[in-house]
DNA sequence: TAGCAGTATGAAACTTGATTTAAATCACTA
DNA sequence: TAGTGATTTAAATCAAGTTTCATACTGCTA
């Protein structure tokens, strides 16, 4: 993936500039936690869950509480600079968002996650809204299966049994 | 609403056959607990979650742990009986599957659900799930926004500040 | 650049939804 | 109808997330 102009090594990342905004705008203040919080989700980008982000934070040696990087998250999926999803789990998932809204096709053997982008999903979207007269503000498609590496050689009653108890 | 010829006075609740079916095909008692949370659930019909369906039948005398609510819901998914949502909830919500698969418009305003079933969104999961070698067992797609009663006179701002919050 | 007002943090307690335990009870089969 | 294994219950436990409150810090302002 080529690196956009923002990412040279002179330049503070979109996100922190887009961050910082935000704090100011509403009269909150810029601490090293929040910055710290905001880099590893970056660092990370893909989907993770806020204990193991804040496993790898303590890893890494700062020293920020299970609290703070709870509120963090709130404030930067506010700001939407981060995404909360589901993905059929009890507990929420993150994701920093880098790129455009997208929808997950979830793995139940192995938990990958993969993203796609469907213009006729939108669409489809405003179609039914208008059909019942309602305002949206937010879809979500998650598809649960096999992804190419699982499927085969799997008990499909075990497999849709484990579907039925996701929270979807 | 018609009633079903199995509704009938005489005749058994088809559900009831069903998981009678389901429970001694994988032998596993018929309990008068099982029974009474079936009926509990299919008296309801519409969504609701475990502490409210627990709450209901202690109200209603029947002397029913909260633990075996749970698990009862549990098997009454795996059978099919009941689907399990999270409708944007920390908490997972049910249903009693009275009829086929559909998806879900819910306004975060009020609360209401709205259900659909849309043809054409069944053809596209086909077609995403095609072009990435996925193998769907299952998919859910929730539209978050205003309800006709709700929309209007409401601050933009604030409905996407919560909507972001939930876990989609 | 010191002081201040008010926000943020951390540790620990708490909450909520859900699961597990252990002992008593019950449903089904023979 | 006795035995055995599944089921139930209350209570303990667990996991994710939130709240509390004393202390520390940020961002002004003088």
């Amino acid at each position: 993936m080529l690196s956009s102009p923002g990412d040279s090594a002179s330049m503070r990342p979109r996100e922190e500039t887009r961050f910082e905004g935000f704090l100011r705008e509403r009269k909150l203040k810029l601490t090293g936690e929040r910055m710290s919080i905001l880099a590893a989700v970056f660092q990370r980008g893909s989907h993770f869950d806020a204990e193991a982000l804040h496993a790898e934070l303590k890893a890494s040696g700062a020293d920020i509480s299970r609290a703070t990087v709870y509120r963090t998250l709130d404030l930067l999926v506010q700001c939407g600079l981060v995404r909360k999803h589901s993905l059929g789990a009890t507990h929420a998932n993150y994701e920093a968002a880098q790129d455009e809204h997208h929808d997950h096709l979830v793995c139940i053997q192995c938990g990958k996650v993969l993203e796609f982008f469907r213009p006729d999903l939108e669409k489809l979207q405003e179609s039914i809204c208008n059909e019942q007269d309602f305002q949206p503000f937010h879809h979500s498609l998650q598809i649960f299966g096999l992804c190419s590496r699982c499927k085969g050689g799997i008990d499909e009653r075990e497999i849709r049994g484990r579907v039925a108890q996701l929270h979807t």
